[in-house]
DNA sequence: TATGAAAGAACCTGGCC
DNA sequence: GGCCAGGTTCTTTCATA
């Protein structure tokens, strides 16, 4: 509505989209609180509340913001215990079957695909050990899969946060 | 204020909270849209508003929720790539030695001491495949690390969400 | 201890400049 | 992008089971 109509729905969810240094403020500000109101937002990135309200609705719009989420704590939930498994899968297995297969698992939070030996990865969280166990049991059954290759969290150092997304141009460390 | 004093400051964070159907109902309504008005929540789990709010207002404060976030898009951001990165470091290595290590870059959006042949586990996300290579050398520069091994993704299936936490009662897979 | 109803305050939203 | 007005939502209080 306010900025080059190039930016319409044909560009969402997939291709790059251009933000500016108060897009990115604004982002950081929704992945700290999603919950903050538009002025309080506003009062941080130096914009009025409307304004502030406008460049959200873009940022969904062009889906560079998918959604709200609550944060959750696993651990006051009861699951304490969080694993890494690593899939050896047959020789014609894809990517879809794998998705399909582990998405039947409430405990894969989440899988991927990968280089190397391994053909995918699987973050999966559990009330204890003996859980992790036999959810591995479980997808060691799945017919395309070789074998299972899996690591138990000793302890957590960085948490997913799903919108800690820096501005690419600050590369690491912060410092230099 | 409202419930027994044994909810107190003391068990903020860390320990077990005893929820009730109703209490992850409403969760499981906040995971999916943060943003939802207590009207909404209260309608979609058979609640009033002021009912909801209470819950809420609750399940924050005993630390069941953490908090209300933004859920980004990574790609829109410019950051097309991840790929997950297995530390091995010295014999003497403290977890909070890497913790403190890795936090300075934003590239690390995950981290976690592992047991197995790795000392831990990073997950990274980058711009493109060369910046996962620098952030490589950069990690391997490190004092503490003797090597790396990495994997890069090469499609995502199920998404780190960080508020996907079913009830420990229902075991995978969902079906039976 | 937990609930629904109600009312004033705060906030959102869209039109206008 | 800011300002403003009308509609919605939040938040607290109160009565009830």
């Amino acid at each position: 509505m306010w900025r080059s109509s190039r930016a319409s729905l044909a560009r969402r969810y997939t291709e790059r989209v251009e933000l500016d240094r108060l897009d990115r403020h604004i982002i950081t500000a929704l992945v700290d609180d999603a919950r903050a109101t538009y002025a309080e937002i506003g009062h941080r990135v130096g914009l009025s509340a409307s304004a502030v309200k406008r460049r959200v609705d873009r940022l969904r719009e062009v889906g560079a913001i998918t959604g709200f989420s609550a944060r959750v704590a696993p651990r006051a939930l009861g699951w304490t215990t969080e694993a890494y498994v690593e899939l050896f899968c047959q020789g014609k297995t894809k990517p879809s079957d794998i998705a399909l297969a582990v998405s039947r698992f409430p405990e894969v939070v989440a899988a991927a695909t990968i280089t190397g030996e391994a053909d995918a990865l699987l973050h999966i969280r559990a009330t204890d050990v003996r859980h992790v166990e036999r959810v591995i049991e479980r997808l060691a059954a799945e017919a395309f899969v070789v074998r299972t290759k899996s690591s138990i969290v000793l302890s957590r150092l960085i948490d997913e946060l799903p919108g800690a997304v820096p501005d690419p141009r600050n590369e690491s460390p912060a410092g230099g």
